[in-house]
DNA sequence: CGGCATCCTCACGGATACTG
DNA sequence: CAGTATCCGTGAGGATGCCG
């Protein structure tokens, strides 16, 4: 994220999608950002089962990202075994929130393309 | 879009934030779906100079899956020299429209990382 | 003007092993 | 349990050139 060559809105335009966009870019983010909605606090590995398919690197890393952009908490407990908690902050609750009209616009969506095939596999 | 492993919600837990994602999920398409936004109408080479960075190539593909996705329209005229129309799609609005709670939190937002760097590009 | 055909890069994400 | 460390593959995206 240093030389890249980021897409911006045209001369003073500023949108904001883009600047969201970074923020939820990430493969898994918004999924990760559905399952810290869903209930206040969240295990790392609750977040791994609540997400098949994502590795554990990949967790950390979008997780840490999130954290870094503000939108995710972080609160380890020093116990053995091990316990750290992941919770949305306010702004991680408006994201979500300013999130909601894009999933219904994806579940009433009229189906032009296949989108039959990709959601076919049966997880959890 | 085969065989790739797309991010899904758990166990019929559908969000629909992840069908959006793979209409958005191009690294310009929200900017492209922005400036067909602004306009009722854009031309080819009109996009391209209201989106600085993007290449031919990747703002024609990406137009090319807007339009299979049902949200962008093409028109082509047959002149000389030749014309080309791109539109939004009823769903290409309403798409839009439940992008705009986004755009305002990517506005609001508190800026926490480095979110200045990115932008210092005198576009334009 | 509005593309498409190639070739190439590189960052994102995946697999695996290891640690406090 | 909750991560790091390392290596690697892939594919979206970028550069360039040509065409109707």
């Amino acid at each position: 994220m240093t030389t890249l060559n980021r897409p911006s809105a045209p001369d003073g335009h500023v949108c904001g999608i883009d600047t969201a966009m970074e923020v939820i870019g990430g493969k898994w983010k918004v999924l990760i950002l559905w399952a810290l909605h869903e209930h206040p606090y969240r295990r790392f590995g609750e977040l791994r089962r609540l997400i098949p398919g994502i590795t554990e690197k990949v967790l950390a890393s979008h997780l840490r990202e999130l954290e870094a952009d503000g939108v995710a908490r972080r609160v380890s407990y020093d116990e053995t075994p091990p316990r750290v908690e992941y919770s949305l902050t306010e702004d991680g609750i408006r994201l979500n929130d300013a999130l909601q009209p894009l999933a219904a616009w994806g579940r009433e969506r009229p189906i032009t393309r296949e989108l039959g095939e990709r959601a076919g596999r049966g997880l959890g």
